[in-house]
Formats: C-alpha cells, sequence, structure tokens
DNA sequence: CGCCGGGTGTAACAGGGTTACAGAAGGCTT
DNA sequence: AAGCCTTCTGTAACCCTGTTACACCCGGCG
C-alpha cells in the first residue's frame, strides 16, 4: 500500500515528500502535538484523505519522520587529544544534535526507537572509552552512564524549555529562602543566590558532564573507599 | 467557584474528593492521556458536567492531582556518615520517590511546576553540599548538577520502560555487532557483549550517580587543564 | 408560600483521527 | 478505439476528545 511501485498516473496534487516536509515544518513550529491530519491537509491545500494515502496513519507519519531525524544522528566524530576530551566532544556534540530537534526525542520515545537512534553515539563512545584504558563491563558501565547523562540532561532541558511560566519560580523561591534568614537549613547564603539565579545549562552541562567523565576514566575502581 | 462556603444543599452524587481520587486511580492506570473527563464521568456514575462544577477544568483536576502528589516529595531526609554517602543517599531517595510516581514528572513538567517540586530535595542537596565543603556557585552548581542528573536519569528510564517492544532492541543491535568482527571499531568484544546485554538500571545509577557526587565534591576546582 | 443557589443532566459546539465510498484521470491490454 | 486497472483525490460520515449554554431538581431561608 501507499504508492507501491507503478508510475504515477495523474499528475499527484501532493507527494509523499512534501506531505513529510510539511510535517516536519509542523512538528518543528507547534510540537508533536500540533500535528493534526486536518492542518497538514489545509496546509497542503488538499483533502485529508490525501494524506492517508501517501503515509498511511499519523503514527506511520510519524515514525518516518523520526527515521529521517535520526539520521542526522550518524555523523558525530570526536575530537581532542586525549580520551577524556574526546568523550567530551562526544557528549557536547550528541547534546547539541539532541537540543537541535527538541521534538525528536519525545517522537524517538512514542515510537520506541531509542535504542536505534543511539547507536551510533553509543559506538562512539565505546570507541573511545575503550582507547582510554576501560575494557569489557567497566566499558559498558562507562558508556551507558554517559549515554544516559546527556540524554538525561537533554530530558530535563527540554522539560524546563517548555514551561515558560513557573508559577513559583525558582528563583522566586530561593529569594523567599534568603529572606528567612536561618530558620532552615539555608546558611550559605552566597549558595541561595546562586541557585536564586538562572540555570546556565551550557557551564552546567560543561561541568557535570566532564566531573562524570572524569571520575569514570579515572583509573581507580568505582567502588568508594568510605 | 467551585464549592463555595454553602453547606451541601441535597446530598451530592459525586464530592471534589470522589473526583480526585478517581482521577488519580485513571492515571496511575492508564497515564495522563487515558484521563478523559467522559471516562471519569462514566466511572463516577455522573455526568460530565459535575465534573466540570467539582474541578473545574481538565487543566485544574491535573493541577490539583500534581499539587496533591508533589507532596509525596517532601520526606526526603539523607542518611550516612559523611557528605559524599549522605548526597548519594538523597540521589537514590529522589529517584525511588520519582519512580514511584512514573507520571509524575510528565504532569509536572506541563503544568510548570517542577521548580517547587524539586525544592525540598535542592535544599537538602544544598545542605549537604556545603556540608562537604563547598559553598556559593561552587555549591550551586553541584547542586543542580546531581538534580539534573537524577531527574534525567528517571526520565531516561522511564523512556526506556514505557516502550515495551523496540524494534531493532539495543541486544539486537550489538549481537549484530559482534557477527561482523573487526570492520568498524567494535574490537573489544567483551564490551560488546556486555553492551549487548540488558541495562542494569540500578547498579548504572549507582555508578554513575557516585562517580558524579565524588567528582563533584573533590576539592580540584572543575575547570579541566587541557 | 416563593425565592435562591448548590448540584446535576441534556444536548450541543468545535476539533481531533480515521475510513467507507465515489469519482477523476492516465496507462495498459485487448 | 474501447475498456479496464491503478493511482490519487474529495465528500461525508463515525467516534472520540474538552467544554459549555441551558434547563432542571431540591433543600434552606425569608
Amino acid at each position: 500500500m501507499t504508492q507501491g511501485t507503478a508510475k504515477a498516473a495523474r499528475t499527484p496534487a501532493v507527494s509523499r515528500r512534501a506531505v513529510l516536509d510539511a510535517a516536519t515544518r509542523l512538528v518543528e513550529a507547534q510540537g508533536v502535538a500540533g500535528l493534526s491530519m486536518r492542518k497538514l491537509a489545509a496546509e497542503l491545500g488538499v483533502a485529508v484523505t490525501s494524506i492517508y494515502w501517501h503515509v498511511g496513519n499519523r503514527e506511520a507519519l510519524l515514525d518516518e519522520l523520526v527515521q529521517e531525524m535520526v539520521h542526522g544522528l550518524d555523523a558525530l566524530s570526536p575530537s581532542g587529544p586525549d580520551p577524556t576530551t574526546r568523550v567530551l566532544s562526544l557528549a557536547v556534540g550528541l547534546r547539541r544534535v539532541l537540543r537541535d530537534h527538541p521534538h525528536l526525542i519525545g517522537l524517538v520515545n512514542e515510537r520506541g526507537l531509542t535504542p536505534a537512534m543511539f547507536l551510533p553515539s553509543e559506538r562512539a563512545l565505546a570507541a573511545e572509552i575503550t582507547a582510554a584504558g576501560l575494557t569489557g563491563a567497566r566499558a559498558a558501565e562507562a558508556v551507558r552512564a554517559v549515554q544516559y547523562h546527556v540524554i538525561g540532561f537533554v530530558l530535563v532541558e527540554r522539560h524546563t524549555d517548555r514551561s515558560p511560566e513557573q508559577r513559583p519560580s525558582a528563583e522566586e523561591l530561593w529569594q523567599a529562602e534568603l529572606a528567612a534568614p536561618p530558620p532552615a537549613g539555608a546558611a550559605d547564603s552566597a549558595l541561595a543566590r546562586a541557585l536564586a539565579a538562572p540555570v546556565d545549562a551550557d557551564r552546567l552541562f560543561e561541568i557535570s558532564t566532564g566531573a562524570l567523565v572524569r571520575a569514570l576514566l579515572a583509573p581507580s575502581p568505582p567502588a568508594r573507599e568510605t
């Protein structure tokens, strides 16, 4: 179904490509929830059934979008002199790609394509972490730790980005904390002031990822000595 | 609107509490998307408008649910002898609570209540990190790094949990990697085998969080010296 | 007694995904 | 050339969603 292998009969009003492009545009503009088959048809000046003809389904349409977007993740190559900075460069690149397609993670999540999506970066990470001297299960844990950290970070970022009006914002909450002097445990006013400031996501990512990677690639075993 | 302060006239068919409880049940069972006002009304044996009378809105209803659930996050207390293990215990507790309410994060996210939700844990983390010797901006960065890490980890976990059928599972992908010997960079077969195994989330969380916290609380400054 | 107001129900609106069905138009076979 | 077959489009409907205008019931109060 959907196209087959024969040639086009009449000159089509829309093509599968046009539908996919318009859908991409809609998703990028209004999010996944903003993609409706009727809106799509209206934007293309076409009846809804034509959409259904070219891409069979809303699910299938999203599937296709995800497949296309995921291919943008293949070109991740590390850079830097030592393994630590190379792993960090991979993490930074992965975050950048994920941030550039904010709806990608959600889509991939709904479609259950997460493993396939992250295989390329997983492979690159594995190579660098092997080069750093880790092997076997230790290396696998390090790979996954970095992956989870980066993906999770972007997910949190996306969450905070998507809610423009925070009822009691973190800033307000911590400024209230500053007002009431020392009844709770907020003794360090500099800390409270810093927590009242908005998050510098770039810097935070650099710091936390750097700390994680350095600790993971350190020679000492991951068990703590009290 | 919605109740006011007067006494009940006739014996009401449903109460605000009953609506909230039924809604909680529905959300826990079928997720946020599974909560529809009509389903809710049907389950309570009542017309839709009654739902609207007691809780004004779907948004308001979800708001209320979130408020109730968030209060379950207040009781997080650290345990352990040294700051590192105490911070780790906070991280573990936060992850446990979040995992126990899988829909909580999504709800809170949609409602923009994330800062309020995580203020208690933020406060506890700040206290422990201060006790570890960090101050001011450094301490704030550490607090947020741990927070982002834990929340992100749970988000990733939730994502992987919610998709039961992964088209090409990570296991299959890495086993295919094992079959083709050394054309790509997958030299370490033990690593590939480890990556082909399913993720042990508990262990991974312990390892990655431990590494992160230990690196963050280490005396050396977070800037890397190339 | 009549009025007021809390609480409920009926029915409708707009907007979503999806599809049964009819039709148009070119390519192909006979 | 006639006719069928396939591709593609449009109309109209079905069922779902959130939401609301309106009428209604019924206990308390003046």
